[in-house]
DNA sequence: ATGGGCACCTGGCTGC
DNA sequence: TGCAGCCAGGTGCCCA
């Protein structure tokens, strides 16, 4: 451990808690990923600017290198993360049931992430509906970058009240949330400046963007200028043409 | 319950 | 070249 400042201080009794665990498994729940240990479960986020990789455990630690857990064969799972915007828990009960994973809605790949329950979720609430994209609460782990990608797939006004949205307008902001993150996933992930895989390659995303980052640019489906708005003091990007 | 704003932190880029 | 200001893949928490 090199710093335990993160979000949350990591607990100092982590490493001692982890170490001669087998990983029996990797899973993740919205951004948390989990790591399945014998006793317990380490759950891990890595914010705006964490890593992880799998390197030779004499590797000597980057300035923002936070932790090492070394593993069997002399390797290194370590975690970077220059802005201490991640965190890492560590519980022997079952991880659903942690503070953070407890409130959180379904997954957008999960059957039950479909029109009716969106439009019941949205039912007089007064919040764009980016902003509610973004809520962990409504949808799982849907980031900035997505929650505006699907719904310029969905030709829907990021600005638009939740609440005003009909079924079927419900009906392709679904469909689109999955298809921007299908989409993406294939292309391995948006490399906006540094991010990479745990292959240590950056995503191929960024090319594939169609509203995110392109202010001022044509639309790629009817050439309107690409508009950049702030919304919860995130920007958001969409078409003023396609989307309404 | 809901929505809005703040906080946490580092670093890269832009423009003067 | 230096420096101020702005921006960034997130999200829990506090307050009205």
């Amino acid at each position: 451990m090199y710093e335990r400042r993160l979000r949350w201080p990591i607990p100092a009794y982590v490493p001692r808690q982890v170490a001669g665990q087998h990983i029996l498994a990797v899973q993740r729940r919205a951004k948390y990923l989990l790591v399945r240990l014998e006793r317990g479960t380490l759950i891990l986020h890595l914010g705006m600017s964490g890593s992880l990789r799998v390197l030779p455990a004499a590797t000597p630690p980057g300035p923002h290198t936070r932790l090492d857990l070394l593993l069997d064969p002399g390797q290194t799972l370590r975690l970077d993360d220059p802005r201490r915007f991640g965190s890492l828990h560590y519980t022997t009960a079952d991880p659903a049931h942690h503070r953070l994973l407890r409130a959180l809605a379904p997954e957008p790949f999960d059957a039950t992430f479909n029109a009716a329950y969106l439009f019941r979720v949205t039912r007089g609430r007064h919040a764009a509906i980016k902003q509610l994209l973004l809520n962990g609460r409504l949808v799982a782990g849907l980031g900035n970058i997505y929650a505006a990608e699907a719904l310029f797939r969905a030709r829907i006004d990021p600005r638009r009240r939740a609440g005003t949205l009909t079924l079927a307008e419900c009906a392709r902001v679904t469909r689109a949330v999955r298809a921007a993150l299908r989409a993406a996933i294939r292309a391995g992930g948006t490399t906006l400046r540094d991010y990479v895989g745990a292959d240590g390659h950056p995503g191929a995303f960024l090319q594939s963007l169609r509203v995110y980052q392109r202010e001022g640019r044509a639309c790629r489906s009817c050439r309107t200028p690409i508009r950049r708005i702030v919304q919860g003091q995130r920007s958001t990007f969409f078409c003023p043409t396609c989307q309404h």
